[in-house]
DNA sequence: GATAAGATTAACT
DNA sequence: GTTAATCTTATCC
């Protein structure tokens, strides 16, 4: 497999679309290889009042000021990580945020992570994903080119791109940031 | 130093 | 449809 072309990501809003139908594979420290298809992304950028590197560079978003690339993991709601890939040239704060995707290796795996055993609840939510596939701070800043946690290009991209406002934000609410792979059933609700 | 809000989820009624 | 869980960060005294 190919790894993905982090030039694509310098333009957040295309590197969103661009990581449509990639795989994200993840090695865990006693062995199991889990990985997942991406099926849904939001994108966030500097002059993005949603984003959290509107207000400037800080410890927490640092990451998306680095390379494109990168992992940026935030904690929120007292319970909840999400994964987010680094987008912008160095020193331009942006991200991608993968809410969802679709399980292919390791799902029992999985199942064990998230305690349940639906299929189709494992991944498709930003806090599900990262549960499922033990994303935390650990992880933070990794460069996805390296394992234990990569980013590869898909096979074909034989699926069509829906694109919408995002979800769960109360900033910037009309904008066209989120994208989705039409008819994909692991897509989050709401 | 204190407080409010948050790129969410699951469990209720 | 509504709400609790639970804690970090940013913002404002």
């Amino acid at each position: 497999m190919k790894l993905i072309n982090t030039t694509k990501l310098i333009d957040a809003k295309e590197g969103a679309k661009y990581l449509l139908g990639c795989i994200l594979k993840r090695t865990l420290v006693d062995g199991p290889v889990v990985s997942v298809r991406i099926v849904e992304t939001e994108s966030y950028h500097q002059e993005d009042p949603a984003s959290h590197t509107f207000h400037g560079q800080s410890p927490r978003n640092s990451a998306m000021f680095g390379k494109p690339g990168h992992a940026y993991i935030y904690f929120t709601y007292g319970m909840h990580w999400c994964f987010n890939v680094t987008a912008g040239s160095v020193g331009y704060g942006a991200g991608i945020l993968i809410r969802a995707a679709e399980p292919l290796e390791g799902t029992d795996v999985m199942a064990q992570n998230r305690k349940i055993e639906d299929i189709h609840q494992l991944t498709n939510g930003p806090a599900k994903l990262a549960q499922a596939l033990l994303i935390d701070k650990t992880l933070y800043g990794h460069d996805l080119k390296n394992p234990p946690l990569q980013i590869f290009e898909p096979e074909n991209r034989n699926f069509k791109v829906v694109s919408t406002t995002r979800i769960g934000i109360s900033k910037a609410v009309d904008e066209i940031a989120r994208f989705y792979i039409e008819g994909n059933p692991f897509v989050s609700k709401k």
